[in-house]
RNA sequence: GGAGAGAUGGCCGAGUCGGUCGAAGGCGGUCGCCUGCUAAGCGAUUAAGUGGGUAAAAGCCUGCUUCGAGGGUUCGAAUCCCUCUCUCUCCGCCA
């Protein structure tokens, strides 16, 4: 969310970003509920001080033993006003703020401005795409033809979108997330956390998927409880409502979760495949920095990323998204994107945005630096480092052999057993 | 699920016959003094949110709100009443 003194005095700005974001929200209602809001607030704010001054008095008076009759009936019709006053800016006050959660974060000056895809910009690229002499499989076959992956079970036991791993591949899904989590933990320096699954309404705002992204979400029948869409919601309000002292700064959390998606606005796109799943798990970066910090810990959010993908040696690249492509809250934004034989393309893997003080208004995240002690709000980035799933998908596919086995990443190799091939085979 | 206790400022912790309590005290922070250095010591200062005024700005002046959340009683609530949430202890149940 943004401040609202900055909307007030920067009303422009910030039509600009919202259509560049091609976001919806209207700056001009909030102008005109905010001035009526503060008109009433002065109103009533004056009443106020004059009642707790006569309270005050009255209190006097009462201990020397005057007569105050008069002086209670007088506050108690004034009071009337006073409710009056107050229920109206309490409705304006929800509207104003309702308005305010639907404007999105400005992009940094260096974002490319762009409606879609093609505008986002692409920053480098590493590894070779790999050359087969056969036509090359797509991952969902090699994983059902490999008897790892079986979409048809999962669909029975729960439904489209979801995906059921055996053998060799559940132990491939279990090593990627131990690798990553020991990567981010022991030389990227990384604390790691285990979060719950689900948490209340309040994390869902605090990180921004509510109130504009409920349909996105799953919620959980007869409570406040929503299954996480990623581990940044509770990693991230791990800290909500608090200050953090300066010299905590920066932190670094790493945590795996799965993630629930609705993908409600996603019908009939990746249909097949690991690629786009209801139930998928994560290994997330999620970092809290001093405002003046978060551009370089951006740069090296997204190298911690790309370490995952260099030692599993596939082929990617990194691209920085534009306005249309940032989403509500973010900054600025780097996607990293694998390269998959069978797609012919690079698909994402991995996000890590920054969010300057955003999240942080919203979830009250404050720190002091030491001078002027004056609050302020943290900067809050994130990223995937890196999504199992797709790396799951990807690493089927550049690693597929003419045989139809799979050859294991190195870096994956004392994730299974010492008596294992390092190729997983039919059986 | 049953019984009880609790939730106060960055942190800890006082505060019930409702009135000068935004809140004692301590810690921590900041500034100054002192000391050969460090440690200790002395003094001052230090909540947040929001509105208005003033200033180029840092800031300064001023109002309101906030003692888990929401509602109520009252001229006046941290203090009384109701509802809810969370934490802790005991019992039961359970992976």
């Amino acid at each position: 969310m943004l401040d609202a003194r900055f909307v007030r005095e920067n009303p422009e700005l910030v039509k600009k970003a919202i259509a560049a974001k091609g976001e919806q929200a209207d700056v001009e209602e909030f102008l005109q509920l905010d001035e009526r809001r503060r008109k009433l607030l002065q109103e009533t704010e004056t009443l106020k001080h004059r009642r707790n001054i006569v309270s005050k008095e009255i209190g006097l008076l009462k201990k020397a033993g005057k007569e105050t009759g008069e002086m209670m009936e007088q506050m108690r019709l004034s009071n009337e006003r006073m409710r009056e006053l107050d229920e109206e800016i309490r409705e304006l006050n929800a509207r104003v703020e309702a308005i305010l959660l639907s404007i999105p974060n400005l992009p940094d000056p260096d974002v490319p401005v762009g409606a879609q895809e093609e505008d986002n910009v692409e920053v480098r690229r590493w590894g070779e795409p790999p050359k087969f002499d056969f036509t090359p499989k797509a991952h969902w076959e090699v994983g059902t033809d490999l008897g790892i992956l079986d979409f048809a079970c999962a669909g029975k036991i729960t439904g489209t979108r979801f995906a059921l791993y055996k053998g060799d591949g559940a132990r491939l899904e279990r090593a990627l997330i131990n690798f990553m989590l020991d990567l981010h933990t022991e030389k990227h320096g990384y604390k790691e956390i285990f979060p719950p699954f689900m948490v209340n309404s309040q994390s869902m705002q605090g990180t921004g998927q509510l109130p504009k992204f409920a349909e996105d979400a799953f919620h959980v029948e007869g409570t406040d409880y929503w299954l996480i869409p990623t581990a940044e919601v509770p990693v991230t309000n791990m800290h909500r409502d608090e200050f953090l002292e300066k010299d905590r700064l920066p932190l670094y959390y790493v945590a795996y979760s799965a993630c629930f998606r609705a993908e409600a606005g996603a019908h009939g796109r990746d249909t097949r495949g690991l690629i786009r799943q209801h139930q998928f798990n994560k290994v997330e970066l999620v970092k809290f920095t001093a405002p003046g910090d978060s551009n370089a810990e951006l740069e090296k959010l997204v190298a911690d990323a790309e370490e995952v993908l260099q030692l599993l040696e596939l082929p990617y690249r990194v691209m920085l998204m534009c306005t249309g492509d940032l989403g509500f809250s973010a900054a600025k934004k780097y996607d990293l994107e694998l390269w998959m034989p069978a797609y012919n393309a690079y698909r994402e893997v991995s996000s890590c945005s920054n969010f300057r003080d955003f999240q942080a208004r919203r979830a009250g995240i404050r720190f002091r630096s030491e001078r002027g002690s004056k609050a302020e709000y943290v900067h809050t980035l994130n990223g995937s480092g890196v999504a199992i799933g797709r790396t799951v998908a990807a690493i089927l596919e550049n690693y597929q052999q003419p045989d139809g086995s799979v050859v294991i990443p190195q870096i994956l190799r004392p994730y299974f057993p010492a008596s294992h091939p390092g190729v997983i085979r039919p059986g």
